[in-house]
DNA sequence: ATATAAAATGGGAACGTTCCCAATTATGGA
DNA sequence: TCCATAATTGGGAACGTTCCCATTTTATAT
């Protein structure tokens, strides 16, 4: 038990270095001495020392998730654990492990990035979502660490894969006006997310390319939470809105209930467009009408990334981006033509 | 850059053991030079590698949490999003970190089990959630890996976290009895996971006390899926039913829908209580009454003992049990006394 | 059968820490 | 001033792998 593979060496009656290869697959061993010890690593329970490996290597097969502070509040949001979900299975597929990285409020950045940077035990990272000027990414920059950002690229960030926010946003409140709605209202995220400004600029891109000009007071904030929407809906119905651009669906929920809390009827009275098309979406009351996020696809597309670029396989493209479309159900569509 | 420490060691001009006490923080090195080493650090930008410490302290400062096969699809569930935060903040405060291992039915059990046991990163794991037999736990007994299981304890097992399921199901049960439902039936989660087992174990428990006798054919099957409590409900609707003890606040959302779809009100003519008390329940339509689990308190109690256990510390209870509560909301309480 | 090439094996130096123990230096009391 | 003692420092053997070479064995061709 003293040296691992010596024990093994020494049952099998062979050299460590024999051993070594056997355990890595390695070519130029006999059949017959490879069976001789594998036997004896089957008799004795041996499980390689992975941190003798990774000493000598130098890479662990671990891959870190980080979700940072700002939105760790927010894990309650299904999004984050499908992405995790899809992460995962990516990543198991190609042998590599997860370590998991959920920002603490309660801790300060400064100590938070380094904990997460000293701990040394992961080979890349994929930062899920991030704020401006996060101090995690600046750290990095410069780095030798491989990592992969999902979400809208930020300056010296390398790689990174994200949805056409803006795009599919533009898309969405474009429906919302042809159908006739008159006061068509959105619901951000927090704007120190580039995610939630995209969402905001595809907002502004339907009005600009049909002429008309936005209000203002339509144009309402939350967090991603669903009591954020709540709110931010309880201003615009006093504001008169007749249709809302939601930054998500947790936050159309919410909204949805303050409307229901109004005796507003939806779409009757108010239409509603979420975005991510999480499970809830299809089967909420009225179904809701929303933008299709492919979370798999972001998560399996960064990991791969990730991976290549740890294993320096050649990429092709540093930033990618995956599309999203609108999905019609039924929380708009019928617009009193006024 | 040869070594790392002893890099350092040169431009401090000292020796690899001091070094090595400084970044320790052990004592018996003098201000100064323990001031020149810190400088050393800071200018060079050194890190130590922890795949070297690993190997000599054999330990590495990570958890794992495990999320077995069987529930990983249920993962877009909010229970265990919540579980995982709850003890990743707990591992962060005792500085360790965590590794997350997901279930991936595409993966034979067998395989999936030898990966997670033979990537050996990990100085202990939580079990979030077990299957009867599962071949992990298996593996694990007779292991000197130190693990807890969060749920109930299986054979074998000397270290577990749960919440008293059957009692608090009891109570659930026996309130909606209390109320004059006449047709008291139940969706269960999947009987080859004991949670589900204790949970219906209560429903049986309530009716026992009253003396009134179960209804066999009100007694529904489910996956914790939003879907499965539709489908369970659809067919408790059929049997007539007036009252649903549902064992996840998920499958009380896809009874609800039902309920909806079959023109049914809630309460008025079928009463609803979930489990869970997931953040959903508090903003449903109606607001759903349901079994408050405090998962935070489960996270954080099964990472203090897996960390006590890890270290050695004297352990009180091997199997802790943390009481859960009934929340009245509006899903029940207006029995139409027949 | 022999020479030569190829395949299989073994030995031992890294890898970058920790930690024990020996050696050195500082401290304090007579 | 000097000695005993305590505090500080340094040296070097682990820890359990991988991987480069050198060596031995086996296969192949003449």
């Amino acid at each position: 038990m003293n040296h691992g593979l010596e024990t093994i060496a020494e049952i099998a009656g062979v050299s460590k270095s024999t051993v070594s290869r056997v355990i890595n697959d390695q070519p130029n061993v006999s059949a017959k001495t490879r069976q001789r010890v594998l036997e004896a690593i089957q008799q004795s329970g041996y499980r390689p020392n992975q941190a003798a490996r990774a000493l000598v290597t130098r890479q662990t097969g671990v891959l870190s998730i980080v979700i940072p502070q700002a939105v760790a509040a927010t894990f309650t949001d299904p999004y984050f654990p499908a992405l995790i979900q899809s992460i995962t299975l990516t990543a198991n597929e190609h042998n590599y492990a997860i370590m998991l990285w959920v920002g603490n409020n309660a801790e300060e950045e400064e100590r938070y990035c380094d904990r997460i940077l000293k701990n040394g035990f992961f080979d890349g990272m994929i930062i899920a979502s991030a704020v401006d000027n996060d101090p995690l990414l600046q750290r990095l920059v410069g780095s030798k660490l491989p990592y992969v950002l999902i979400g809208p690229p930020q300056a010296q960030v390398e790689y990174s894969v994200d949805v056409d926010n803006r795009a599919v946003a533009h898309e969405a409140v474009s429906h919302l006006l042809s159908l006739g709605y008159q006061r068509v209202g959105t619901i951000t995220g927090p704007l120190h997310m580039g995610v939630s400004r995209c969402r905001l600029q595809g907002y502004y891109d339907a009005f600009e390319q049909t002429g008309v000009g936005v209000d203002e007071t339509l144009v309402a904030h939350g967090n991603y939470d669903e009591s954020s929407g709540y709110t931010a809906m309880t201003t615009l119905i006093e504001r008169g809105t007749d249709a809302v651009f939601c930054a998500s669906d947790t936050m159309a929920l919410g909204a949805l209930r303050a409307l229901l809390e109004a005796h507003l009827r939806v779409p009757e009275d108010v239409a509603l467009v979420g975005f991510d098309d999480m499970p809830f979406a299809a089967t909420s009351h009225p179904p809701l009408t929303t933008v299709h996020q492919p979370i798999d696809e972001l998560g399996r597309t960064a990991t791969n990334l990730l991976i290549s670029l740890i294993e320096g396989a050649p990429i092709q493209t540093h930033h990618l981006v995956l599309t999203a479309h609108l999905i019609i159900r039924h929380t708009c569509g019928a617009a009193k033509i006024a």
